[in-house]
DNA sequence: TCAAAGTTCGGACATTTGTCCTTTTCTTGT
DNA sequence: ACAAGAAAAGGACAAATGTCCGAACTTTGA
């Protein structure tokens, strides 16, 4: 549930030490809001170090967290390829460090570089694979079932993640979180 | 929801075109099986003609159907890119023709041919738009909205979905759904 | 044409989830 | 330490969804 991807940060890792001038390393605090849904994106984003949620608002005011992502894991990559506005928020859930590249640095280089393509469709494709089963799973079974692997993951990583979020992780209200945590604990 | 490639359907018919060796055309009656859940994949597909649903059997024996796909899509390339095997079903809605090419010979073009490489990501990037923002869009809002779309898909398209597909779609059981379709035509 | 079998639909009730608002618990400043 | 205000939790009812099963409708074969 939390996304990493150590081979795509010694990636970024190389080309930061290489190419100074395109690469450039950021520093954001915790809370900060990374991309805004809608809006145009003009950088694609490494983490480094840290923790983010992305998360659509929906019309109705109501937010549904599509993942975690942390070291190694890039951010505004979708954007770039389709050349579109932000598709989700991303927000900070740690201090967090990053690589920051601009968009037609990052374009010119996906025309030329084998290597990022390649570590590029193995990301997108993960996350297919990890979206769409949550999608599914998520439809499919209870609350309880959700909870539990979310729970997990938090005890894992050492991470502690808001009520608020994960009620928008599972999709449901924070009353509905509270019953599922007071059947949980039988 | 119905998605169609019409890039990359003339990339694969002009790859057809001058190597018939390593690609093929098939042709398959509509109900086949053309990828089994779990099982390792050999191949990859790209959709000439017709309409495939991409489905979820989860182990409560519930459906969920994750997307719907037609002409100039690609099956199977989130297996090969990541060697893994396969993550959904895909059943032929339709009579279909494919074009088939070997998953080693697939792995080879990626590998060289930065064109497969731009349209892949290409595909991966829409796909992942559509995955997460039907995610959130069925978490946050009431089923009819869903419905809404997808018998406008059906009206726009011309294709006729059975009830169960429907109700796979929307993750919704049939009761739940013939209540909605009677609200609907209040 | 008719009856039997299969399929689809909807009623009735149970369970789950959401909404709204009160109660409880936690903070904060003096 | 205590009161006032803020934040979190939970009760009560409403709405949505699921389960189960019988009724209505379709198909099929003699």
């Amino acid at each position: 549930m939390l996304r990493t991807n150590t081979e795509f940060l010694s990636y970024i890792d190389k080309l930061y030490q290489s190419n100074e001038l395109e690469v450039s390393l950021y520093h954001f605090e915790k809370g900060k809001l990374l991309f805004h849904q809608g809006e145009p994106c003009h950088r694609v984003l490494v983490i480094k170090e840290g923790i983010v949620k992305c998360f659509f608002n929906e019309e109705n005011g109501k937010d549904y967290i599509v993942e975690f992502l942390g070291r190694g894991e890039i951010l505004g990559e979708i954007e770039a390829i389709r050349q579109m506005d932000g598709l989700c928020n991303v927000a900070a859930l740690t201090e967090i460090k990053v690589y920051v590249l601009a968009v037609p640095f990052f374009r010119a280089l996906l025309t030329k570089d084998l290597t990022l393509n390649k570590l590029l469709l193995e990301e997108l494709a993960e996350r297919i694979v990890n979206t769409s089963s949550r999608a599914s799973f998520q439809q499919l079974y209870t609350v309880e079932h959700g909870l539990a692997k979310l729970l997990e993951l938090q005890e894992k990583q050492g991470i502690a993640i808001t009520k608020d979020d994960m009620a928008a992780y599972l999709g449901i209200t924070l009353r509905s979180l509270n019953r599922a945590l007071k059947d949980f604990s039988i």
